[in-house]
DNA sequence: TAGATTGTTAATCGATTAACAATC
DNA sequence: TAGATTGTTAATCGATTAACAATC
C-alpha cells in the first residue's frame, strides 16, 4: 500500500498504476521538445484521454500541479519516475537467451527506466560465453552461486513453455521476488511474496486480428446495405416507369 | 460490430475481447491434458477469475455451454478461435529486423494463431538476404513492390523510435490495415480504417517495479510496527517493575 | 427424477467523467 | 484583478458479481 499525500494508506487501483508508464513516456516526449509546462487539458488531447482522468490519476499521489498554471513537465516527470521507482535501480537477470531473451538483453530502454541487467543464463553450449552489452551468457547451473553472490530483484523468464514450472520454482527458491514472464504459460506461484507480470505478446496480436475482422465485417455490412438501397431506388424507378 | 447470437448488433466491450486470448490459451491447455468438459466453476478456479465472469463473457457470443454439463472443451476452443479469427489467416510482414524483429519472426506461436509471416524488411545491408524460417530479409525499398504483389493484412513495426512516423505513413499508403507497433512511440494515425495495437514492453516491467516497491514498503511498515509493539511491551514491563 | 450447471437478470461495485469552488 | 486551471466532490457510466429460474 502506498502512502498518499495525507500520509494515509489508500489503495491505488491497478488501472491507475498501469497508466503511469504511459504518462511517463509522454512527459519524456514533452521534455525532448523543450516544453516546460502543460495543462491537463492539453495533455489529454495529446494522449487521447480526458483531462479529468489525468487530474484524478495524478491526485492519487499528490498535488503536482498549480491552479491557473498547469503542471511543470520536468517536476511531474520526476515525480512519476519516483512513484514507479525508476531511481531505485532494480537488478535483473534473464533466464533463457533465445531470440527473445537476447532481444530483451539488447533493449537499452530498460536501463533508462531503472533496470540493470547483471546476468544472462541458458543451457545451450553454443551461446554460453557470448556477451550481450557486456554481460556474459552463463550456464544455468551457475545461477545458484551467482544469486548468492549478487542481489537479484527481477528474473526475466524467456524459457520454453514446458520448462517454465521448473525454472519458476528454482527462481523462487533463490529468493528472487519479481518475475517477468514471457513464456506462453501463465505463471502463478503459491509464494505470496513473489510478484509476477505475465506478458503474452500473441494475446495482443490476436486482439488486433479480432479488430481487423470486425472492421472488415462492418464494411461488408455497409456495402450490402448500400447495394440494397441502390436496388430499392432502381426498383422504385422501374415501378414509376411502369405506371 | 459483431453479430451476437440473436443476430443483433451488440457492441462487445474491449475488456471482454482482451480476455478471449487468455481463455483460448487455457482451453488449449485443457485439450493438451485430454480434459473434454469443464464447468465455469472449475475453469474459474484455474484462471483465478469468477465463474460469473466466464459465463457472462462467453454469453456475449452465444450459448456454448449446456445446463448440468458445462462446456465441451474442444467446441469452446474452436468457437473462441473463430471469434478471434484464428482460421482466417492474416498475412503479416515485419518491418525492422533487429533483435526484436528477428525474435518475433522466430516465434512459431503466431503461425498457430492464424498469422502467416510473408516478408521481412530492413535497411541494414549486413542482414539483407538472411533467411528466418524460410522468409528472406529484403531491403525496405523493395517493400512497395512486395505489397503490390502480395496482400498484406498486418505490419509488425520494430523500427527505432525516430523512424516510426515515416514508416507508419509509408505502411498506411500501401493499404495495410493493421499495425502491431513495438516502437517506444505510441502510434496514432489519422486514417480511421487502420487499426493499431501499441505494445510497450517496458510499461509492463515498470508496473512490476512499482509492485515490488509497494511490497517492500509494506514489509518495512510491518516490521516497524512490530518493533514498536515489542518496545511497548518492554516499557510496560519496566513500568511494572518500577511500581 | 434429482443434481448440476448454464444463461440471464438484477444488484453491487468501481472507474470514469462532469462540475465547480479554491487558488495561483 | 481577471483568467486559467487545478484539486476534489458528486454524478454517471460500465463492468463485475450474485442470484436464480431454466433446463440438461
Amino acid at each position: 500500500m502506498s502512502l498518499n499525500k495525507d500520509g494515509l494508506n489508500k489503495k491505488i487501483s491497478i488501472a491507475v498504476i498501469r497508466r503511469l508508464p504511459r504518462y511517463y513516456r509522454y512527459l519524456a516526449d514533452l521534455l525532448r521538445m523543450d516544453i516546460t509546462r502543460i495543462s491537463s487539458k492539453e495533455l489529454s488531447q495529446r494522449m487521447g484521454i480526458t483531462a479529468s482522468q489525468i487530474r484524478q490519476d495524478l491526485n492519487c499521489f499528490g498535488g503536482f500541479g498549480q491552479q491557473g498554471y498547469g503542471y511543470n513537465v520536468e517536476l511531474l516527470y520526476r515525480e512519476i519516475g519516483n512513484i514507479l521507482g525508476v531511481s531505485d535501480r532494480f537488478t535483473t537477470i534473464i533466464i533463457g537467451a533465445g531470440n527473445m531473451g537476447q532481444a530483451l538483453a539488447n533493449y537499452e530502454n530498460f536501463e533508462k527506466r531503472g533496470f540493470t541487467l547483471i546476468g544472462i543464463f541458458d543451457i545451450n553450449p553454443q551461446i554460453i560465453g557470448k556477451k550481450i552489452r557486456n554481460v556474459e551468457i552463463k550456464h544455468m547451473n551457475e545461477m545458484d552461486d551467482f544469486c548468492r553472490d549478487n542481489h537479484v530483484d527481477i528474473a526475466i523468464l524467456t524459457v520454453p513453455y514446458q520448462n517454465i514450472p521448473e525454472v519458476a520454482k528454482k527462481v523462487a527458491s533463490l529468493g528472487i521476488k519479481g518475475l517477468w514472464n514471457f513464456s506462453a504459460m501463465d505463471l502463478k506461484l503459491s509464494y505470496d511474496d513473489i510478484i509476477i507480470e505475465n506478458v503474452h505478446l500473441s494475446d495482443s496480436l490476436m486482439v488486433l486480428g479480432y479488430k481487423l475482422n470486425e472492421r472488415r465485417k462492418a464494411e461488408e455490412t455497409k456495402k450490402a446495405e448500400e447495394a440494397r438501397k441502390s436496388e430499392e431506388v432502381r426498383e422504385a424507378g422501374e415501378a414509376k416507369k411502369a405506371e
